[in-house]
DNA sequence: TGTACATCAGTGAACGCGCGTTCACTGATGTAC
DNA sequence: TGTACATCAGTGAACGCGCGTTCACTGATGTAC
């Protein structure tokens, strides 16, 4: 008798199967050719289908596109939160700001592709849509967790304090009610800050800027996340 | 009489000037389809010509695609430089690192496609060849300029001084060989960690990141950029 | 449990399109005498 | 200054390839009685 939410019948069971074998194949394919060149026709080939049974499983290549984008931000979100869920003692916060950075920057590594699907160029031609919003926000999401936490241990911050502009703090406001804690300005900023330093890091490293200017990325994005961590007030 | 350095005869001027026609419809291509899909062949409808007349000017698709790559680079390092020389006095260094930040995303925000193919997703199939580096370099150059004239200036850093273990000092050694001034690490450091954050914005912000979280990019931008000069000891 | 009908996965051909690159050629421009 | 030859820009056809999507179809699976 099978469980009341797995698929039941033979064919849910087949359709499962088949569309995850398609997205596994797309997913292949992007290492080859980017997502821009990415084909239906290419990933019926490889599955040995023909091309037009692959509509029955995505209406378009958009559709896929979607797919492969969600999955990606779904995945790199677990692998951060899970990394994090390791860390004992829980208000070691250094500890954890650094095992969920290097979490990021491990799936970034063995996915170049992936990673550059999601933080590299748009793609032309191709917008995404609302759903991916709540899947892209969850790593974000898990740092500003951390700064909260911060703030709540009533770690100081290193880095200088400085007035935050009335218009900056409007600017703000956005993350505000999508965050269901209360965070101070100082530190969402600097929050900010060090995810754009972080994934500003992962893009300069990955897309090869800093080829033959930086020779150990290890060591250097180690002290980097550091840093970011004193700034941050994460200790 | 020509001088002695522009083209001579009808043909040399007709050349450069339709090698230029080929780059500037090149470029609004860029646009349309990302540099992935760039088409010889559209490139030379554009221009009413046949596309294998455009083969007397650049070999291969790939040539016109580092043709691309060196030009927006230099057009993006010379406006940064531009911008820099303009500012009085010239010890403000802080006036100094908010205007070659701004004319950065001014350059960016104006050019959205030629930032992506600079900073965005590595094209598929393409190496960009080694041409590209000295281009490439001026940006993170003048950075470092900045930061090396905060240190002949005796400003002290805002962030908080953090020893730089050797690993790391290994590893800048690459940034060492390319400038022919010294800095010191603890400077070095901080100004890398600038770059990663002026690019991480930049990206985050063209690439779609930012939408829904920060309300007013330009407030947001500005407040950073401060932020990384207090950092940074530019004042 | 057995049959009749509905559902739906997968096929293969077709439509109309685009691409990079090569090649033999024409005709204009440049140059050496 | 005038002519003969060399250079080279641009043409148009061709090669061989790939693409997304639609459609009428076959045949297997699922379901209601």
């Amino acid at each position: 008798m099978p469980t009341a939410n797995a698929p039941q019948t033979a064919r849910q069971i087949a359709r499962a199967e088949l569309s995850r074998a398609i997205c596994d194949s797309a997913r292949r394919q992007l290492a080859d050719v980017g997502p821009a060149a990415l084909s239906v026709r290419a990933v019926a080939r490889d599955l040995g289908m023909a091309s037009s049974a692959v509509y029955r499983y995505f209406p378009s290549r958009d559709a896929l596109l979607t797919s492969l984008l969600i999955t990606a931000y779904d995945d790199l979100g677990a692998a951060a939160e899970h990394a994090d869920a390791t860390v004992r003692p829980r208000h070691d916060l250094r500890a954890r700001w650094r095992t969920v950075c290097h979490a990021v920057r491990d799936w970034a590594i063995e996915r170049p592709h992936e990673y550059a699907l999601l933080y590299g160029s748009p793609v032309p031609g191709y917008a995404a849509p609302e759903d991916t919003v709540g899947s892209a926000a969850r790593v974000p999401l898990l740092l500003l967790t951390l700064a909260h936490e911060a703030q709540e241990a009533d770690r100081t911050l290193g880095a200088p304090r400085v007035a935050v502009p009335r218009k900056e703090r409007v600017a703000l406001g956005g993350i505000r009610e999508l965050t269901d804690f209360r965070i101070d300005d100082e530190r969402l900023v600097r929050c900010l800050m060090a995810w754009e330093n972080l994934f500003g890091h992962l893009s300069l490293e990955l897309f090869g800027h800093m080829h033959r200017g930086v020779l150990d990325y290890d060591a250097h994005f180690d002290h980097v996340v550091d840093r970011l961590a004193n700034d941050l007030g994460l200790f």
